[in-house]
DNA sequence: TATTCGTGGAC
DNA sequence: TGTCCAAGAAT
């Protein structure tokens, strides 16, 4: 008797049906899932299109102000698109990352010249739209419109790690790997599949933590791998940390904030005086400019992009 | 593939 | 208190 042969990129996800998991998951989430306004049933694909690019490495409690007031002055893609790029910016807020604001802006700007004002429903569409992709593209088709896809984020995959490989974190890069595992485990049903994906990741943001998991809430602690196996601790190379304090992208922000509040060009003397150290604002200000997030006036006078 | 890109809360 | 982390994308 011949083992069977293994086809090549065999992998834990061929083994896996994830049937067991779907209902305590979905269950588990039709208790305990947050109430989010982009949730609702009155949130439109521009609604979700909107709390995906803000939820991008951005907790939710931080996102929901700034989310409402951003919907209710730009209720429409069209709404946004007639802004200058800068009115983004400066609406974004302390959010982070502002590029995110741009990239909003010039999806908006995309999807009111070439599709009519309407967001695109299909991955292909959206993932041709700046700001958005693999992760977005997925979320924005399976939240908005229902569809069947794999939305591998940094949650899911977390949870995917554990219950199903048995470590503790996901590698640092999304792996062919993990695409296939997220693929095996997908539901059939198109309806049952859309919610999964927020279920499973409403999982990992809540109960299945990068630190202090709380097992004891968890609906399938049971058919855990990871937790089966006594929680081994991670392996293997460091997840590097990020550093802020002190670096050019501290700068940046600051002259950013500045800007926000200013409405009217700002001297550079000015913006120099954001920071104690001399070398700096102008070198963050010379790339902000590049990124498109500050224009430069003659005169030596610096604002928000008009466009 | 590894870096860069903000901000603030939790521990 | 400093470290870690949060629904990634672009290059």
């Amino acid at each position: 008797m011949t083992a069977p042969t293994k086809p090549p990129h065999s992998s834990p996800a061929d083994d896996v049906s994830g049937a067991d998991l779907h209902a305590p998951v979905i269950d588990w989430f039709d208790d305990h899932a947050r109430d989010c306004p982009w949730r609702h049933p009155e949130a439109g694909a521009w609604a979700v299109m909107v709390s995906e690019f803000m939820l991008q490495q951005t907790p939710v409690s931080r996102v929901l102000p700034v989310y409402e007031q951003w919907l209710a002055r730009v209720p429409r893609p069209a709404d946004l698109a007639a802004d200058a790029p800068g009115e983004a910016v400066r609406a974004w807020g302390r959010l982070g990352y502002p590029r995110r604001a741009l990239r909003l802006h010039g999806a908006a700007v995309a999807i009111t010249e070439r599709h009519g004002g309407d967001v695109v429903g299909t991955t292909a569409q959206l993932l041709a739209l700046p700001g958005i992709g693999e992760y977005t593209a997925a979320a924005v088709a399976s939240f908005a419109y229902g569809q069947r896809h794999a939305v591998l984020d940094t949650n899911v995959r977390r949870v995917f790690a554990r219950a199903v490989t048995g470590v503790q974190y996901p590698p640092n890069a999304t792996t062919a790997a993990e695409r296939r595992l997220a693929r095996a485990l997908l539901p059939e049903d198109e309806g049952t599949a859309a919610r999964w994906a927020a279920a499973s990741m409403e999982l990992g943001a809540l109960v299945c933590t990068a630190k202090n998991e709380t097992c004891v809430r968890c609906p399938i602690a049971g058919q855990c791998a990871w937790r089966l196996a006594g929680k081994p601790e991670h392996d293997g190379p460091p997840r590097r940390g990020q550093t802020y304090a002190g670096t050019d992208r501290q700068v940046r922000g600051k002259l950013l904030a500045v800007l926000r509040e200013a409405h009217a060009p700002v001297p550079q003397e000015a913006l120099d005086q954001v920071w104690q150290e001399p070398v700096q604002p102008p070198r963050a200000l010379d790339g902000l400019v590049p990124d498109g997030l500050v224009e430069p006036l003659p005169g030596g006078t610096y604002r928000l992009p008009l466009t």
